[in-house]
Order: structure tokens, then C-alpha cells, then sequence
DNA sequence: TCTTTCTGCTCAAGCGCTTTAGCTCGGGCT
DNA sequence: AGCCCGAGCTAAAGCGCTTGAGCAGAAAGA
């Protein structure tokens, strides 16, 4: 039997009370910086606790009423997605960032599918586990605004467009629909006129924001090649895609990707098929990551900033569990890193290389 | 002023116990399968409990001694270092399948360095959080193991090698050792007798573990010229250092990258010295992902299943906290996959192109 | 001098659950 | 008939914290 030294026991007020010689009560109350005690008082407790290295259990916390400090995250990417991005540990890493700050948890949980997300919730609602949620990959006709309005549970959406019909949440997005008016009207002014956008997964609020933007500026300037075209995020899809629209009959001189990943991959499928990079077809990718600067050519890139992105919208949730009022924020619209992937557009022809 | 609807109440034991006529503890006696109420009564509170969709306040639990339901997961690495690596996401994404079964949550965290890592699982253990925690990145002279023993925090080391001095902890690892002698074999075979090691952050216990493997591979067969080169993973350093070593008087004819994305930027600093891939130089990276396959020419890389290596941990954690004994369990030594980027070294010469 | 009003503190209840001790039956034993 | 016993339940305490009510004593007003 293996004799396991007993852990070391938690101190609890109790024993600062004990040893400041006052009730629980007043250490209560010195503690939490509420009127009731004396300044004496309450340096002398302080101090106790901080010798005794008393810290404040969360659970018993949470039972009297003054919820869990913790704050979830629930991710509901299919799993071969999760890691090629970069982007949401950057986030998480930004959301942390300010969480921690306050000794707030993060409780993380991936889950299936947005069904299994809201599950989740609930879950986390019932069992008293979360004082509030990110929600990311907002949707279109997206049930997760409803179900956590009903629960009551103080929550922020990153990334979708302002909801009017939620009050109660918070939002942070960033204008992709002016990133996307800006690039368009960029390889415009390069001479392209035929232009295929690699877009990410259907449905995404995002996806959808950038993929009727991308048509209103179409429809604006009279261009007419211009479409879209919704993928899963994968290198395979994208190279699959890249493959499809450069193999048609008057191929597009620019692709827009919505992420790194996909426009790597691209551009290698683009080689393969005797497209040379920026002289056949410019990229661009959305999202720039050291990705961008692992292939030849350098890949053009919208960038962003994740981390502060992520403590946006860890400020905007604390504001919210602090008692303020729902916002909504827009931070700065992304900003073309412009490397070597693009360049001015073919002259006419085909278009197909020779 | 938002009329705000006033959150749903989340419904209690009391409340079951009302609705089934019984008391509070017969109800919590039914729902926690232990004797003492009849089949009937159990099965009435159970669908009583069902109805109101009740479950138990993870904060009550804790707080009568039942442990948070939480285990707890901090990273330690620089931001910047966090982002490219697709190996944690999948990680978290098999513990996750097996702490969910069990409706255990996830508390996540980024620190620092290990210091912050340290004050972490005190505040955790302190406030009553978690119930125990996995430990990634172990490195040589830990200072981790010996708290969470003080703390008596259960906990599995991800990635460490058997550890004697601490019978508390599990251990989940895998033989980096056998790995590097078999690709070492592997390359020798090609005729490899020039080989340097972009290795990882020193200082890592696998990092070391590599490091020394190699040399002791080296020995055996009397390679003199075989060497390790610390990094800090960063497809930055990855480049640098390939093109320190590429630059040499006799340039090694094969080279190990510790992980995907130095692979892929040594592959790009080395096209721009010259050398080609893999006529003049093989390349193997210690990780496989999407980004081995997109780059030209698709790069050999050593294989683990991540997802399953979380899956593993998670399964030993949870077996200590039901009070199993400690164990060091051994995953699969990970296999090279042998794409494009390894062939015949160089014959003869200085090893420079041409 | 006696009342009022603070100030600084203590008491005790309560949050939702577990758990131990105890209570009440009905049935099997002698 | 008297007794014991176990099955099935209830009562109550306790986990660590917050909080409203209450209470002693000093300062201030009459």
C-alpha cells in the first residue's frame, strides 16, 4: 500500500478567522473590499490570508450565489479542421490574455455539431458550471442566440454581423464585407476581371457576408466572371476547387481563398496545372499566418490580428458580467499584406497559360 | 430600460423531491445509484428528474467533496510558437472525446513559461477547480511533478519519459528514442552519413531525449558528423538554422526538422541556397500534418495519431481519479510516412550542388 | 442625563448537494 | 406473544462562502 502523504489542506476563512480573532463574517467582508470592518481590521485579515495563501473556493463561491468565474468556449468544427488553423488558438490566446486578469476560467470543450453545442450549453447552464459563453462561427439561421437568451446566459458572438433581434448579446465582427469591397476593387484596379473566391464553409455567418459582398461588388462594377464557391476549409478542397475553376474555359485571373491553408494548397495545385503564380492568376489568402511565407511565392495575405480579436471579445464578455449593457464592437477591418502572389492581370486572351 | 425576462430557474433536488413525494435525500440516494430506495421510488425520481431536466450543480458537488468535474490543461509556450502547430488542437480534441463521456470539463489555460504554469495549479488547487491536470511539455528538470505531488493533485505527463522519482503520476509517452534509432537506420541505409537535427526547444524532455538519441545512434556507428541544433520550433529559426548548417564546409545530406513547419521552411531556405530536395539533401520531419503534403516536394514525416495520444491521457487520468494506481503507458512509436523528400544520399564530394 | 446615530462587529440562515444517524414499518424467528 | 432485523425512508449536519439582521459601544445631539 502505497502510503501517500495526506495532500495538504486548503485553508478556508474559517482559519483566518480563527487566527485574526474575528467572525467569518468580518473576513468576509475584509476580503471583498465591503464596508463593515475597520481599516485595521482589515489589513490584519488580509494579511492572515495571504500568509495562510487562502484563496477563495470557487465552488462555495458559486453556491452563495456569485457564479462560477469561469467562462466557456465551445468549439464545433469538424476534428480534421481544428488543427491546420491558427487562428483560434490565437484567439484563445488573446482571450486568456484578459480572462486571467480577473482569475476567470476558461472551460473549453469541443464538440460534434452546433446541435451538440447547444447541448453543451445547457449543460454548463444547469450544472451552474459557466457565467458565460464565446460563441464563435456564428451562422446563418443560427439556434445558439435564442437558447442562450432563454438560459439567461451573458454571452458574446465573434464574428457575427449586428443582430437587432438579440438585445441581450454582444457582438464582435470585423467588416468583411468592406475587406472584401477593398480587395476587389484592388485587383480591379490590377485589370482582373474574372475572379473565383474559394470560400469557406456554407452557412458561416462570415462565409455568407463575404460571399454576398463579393456579388454586390460584381454586380456594381458589371463584372460578370465573378463567383464564388463554398469548400470545408481543407487543403484538400481548396486544391480540389483550384483544380475545377482552372480547368474551365476562361479561367479566372485571381483567387481569393478564405483562408491559408487552402490558398497553399492552391497555389500548388495552380503549379501543377502550368498556372504560374502571379503571372498566369494572383491569390490572396484570407487569414495570414507564417503559412503565407512558407511557399513560393510569398502568398498576399488579408491580416488580422487574432489575439487582440480574442481580447475583444473577452472585455466585451467581463463588461457584460460586470452588469453593463450588450455592444456591439467592430474591430479594424483586416489590411492586405501585399507579398508576391498577386500582381496586374494577364493580358487578354484565354487567360490559360501557354 | 430592456425588459429583461428573468432567466429560467434551474430546478433543484427540492424541487424533485416535492414533485416525487419523497425526501431530499432519497432523491439524491436514487439518482447516484446507491442502496436505499426501493426500484420504484428510484425509477419515479429519475423520470421526475428526467422531466425537469435537472442536473447536479457541479458547485454544490464540489463543495460537499466530490471533486470539481473538472481536470485542468495549461500551455506554456511563447504566443507566437502556439499558433502554427497543429499537434495541441488535436490533442485537445481526443481528451476531450473521453472527458465528455464522463461529463468531466475541461479548464484551459496559456501561461507564460512554467513559473506561471506552477502558480496555475496552485490557484487551481487553492480555489477548489480541478481534479487533477495534464501536464504537456515536460522538460528536464521539472519543477511541475514535484509540486502537483506536494499539491496532491492527480496528474498524467504527456510526452514524459518514466519518471521513478514520482510514483504519483501517470505518464503517457512515446519512445522518441526508438523513433530517431529507426530513422536513423533508415537514413544510413540511404547511404546518410552526414545528418543534422533541427531539433526543439531545449530543455523539452522529448527534445533531449531525441538529441541524445541521435548521438548515442551516431556513436554506435561511428558518425562524426552528425549534429543537433537547438530551436525554438518557429519556421524562422527552422530557415536560419538550415541555412547555418547547409552553408557549411560539408553540408549534411540529410536533415530532421523536430516539427512540420520548420520542415517546410528548411525545405524553402534550402531551394534558395541551391540545394534541391531530396537529390542534394533528404528532409524528414517529426510530425506529419496537411502541411507535409503541401509543399513540393511532399516531405517524409514521422506519424503519430495525436487525437488517440490525447485519448490516452485522458483515459489515464480518469482511471486516477477513480483511484487507480499510476501508470506509465506507452503509445505507438510513430512510423514514417516516406513521401518525396527522401532518397540516396549525394555520392561523394563536398556535398554541395553544383 | 437620556436618547439617537453611527461604526464595527457577530449571528445565523442559506446556496444545492452528500452522508450519517436514526426512525418506522412489516415479516421471520423463537 | 415478544423480539430482532433489514428494507426503505427521513432528519439534520456539514461543505466554504455571502449577506441581512441584530447588537454592543462610542460619539453626538437633546
Amino acid at each position: 500500500m502505497p502510503a501517500k502523504r495526506p495532500a495538504a489542506r486548503r485553508p478556508t476563512m474559517k482559519d483566518i478567522a480563527r487566527r485574526a480573532g474575528v467572525s467569518e463574517s468580518a473576513v468576509s467582508f475584509a476580503l471583498n473590499d465591503r464596508p463593515g470592518v475597520s481599516e485595521i481590521t482589515r489589513d490584519r485579515v488580509r494579511r492572515v490570508a495571504e500568509q495562510l495563501g487562502w484563496r477563495p473556493s470557487t465552488a462555495a463561491r458559486a453556491l452563495s450565489g456569485e457564479g462560477a468565474a469561469t467562462v466557456g468556449l465551445v468549439l464545433a468544427r469538424p476534428a480534421h479542421t481544428l488543427g491546420v488553423d491558427s487562428f483560434f488558438l490565437q484567439l484563445v490566446s488573446g482571450i486568456q490574455e484578459v480572462l486571467a486578469r480577473r482569475h476567470l476560467g476558461l472551460l473549453f470543450q469541443v464538440a460534434q455539431d452546433v446541435d451538440d453545442e447547444c447541448a453543451v450549453y445547457r449543460r454548463w447552464w444547469a450544472e451552474h458550471r459557466v457565467d458565460g459563453v464565446l460563441v464563435v462561427d456564428p451562422r446563418t439561421d443560427d439556434p445558439r442566440p435564442d437558447l442562450l437568451d432563454e438560459l439567461g446566459l451573458p454571452a458574446v458572438v465573434i464574428g457575427g454581423a449586428p443582430d437587432q433581434s438579440h438585445p441581450g448579446l454582444s457582438s464582435v465582427w470585423a467588416d468583411d464585407a468592406g475587406a472584401m469591397a477593398a480587395l476587389v476593387d484592388g485587383l480591379h484596379a490590377l485589370g482582373h476581371r474574372r475572379i473565383a473566391h474559394i470560400a469557406g464553409l456554407p452557412g458561416l455567418a462570415h462565409t455568407e457576408r463575404r460571399i454576398s459582398a463579393l456579388r454586390a461588388e460584381a454586380e456594381r462594377r458589371g463584372l460578370t466572371e465573378v463567383r464564388s464557391v463554398p469548400t470545408d476549409y481543407s487543403d484538400a478542397e481548396g486544391a480540389a476547387v483550384t483544380r475545377r475553376v482552372l480547368e474551365a474555359p476562361a479561367p479566372p485571373t485571381a483567387l481569393i481563398y478564405d483562408n491559408d491553408v487552402m490558398a497553399v494548397a492552391g497555389v500548388a495545385a495552380a503549379a501543377e496545372l502550368g498556372f504560374s503564380v502571379p503571372a498566369d492568376v494572383s491569390v490572396v489568402a484570407w487569414e495570414d499566418s507564417a503559412l503565407c511565407r512558407m511557399v513560393k511565392p510569398w502568398l498576399s495575405a488579408l491580416s488580422r490580428d487574432s489575439v487582440e480579436f480574442g481580447r475583444t471579445a473577452a472585455t466585451e464578455l467581463t463588461a457584460l458580467l460586470d452588469g453593463g449593457p450588450a455592444r456591439t464592437v467592430r474591430v479594424p477591418v483586416p489590411r492586405l499584406i501585399e507579398r508576391d502572389s498577386t500582381g496586374p492581370a494577364r493580358s487578354p486572351g484565354t487567360g490559360r497559360p501557354a
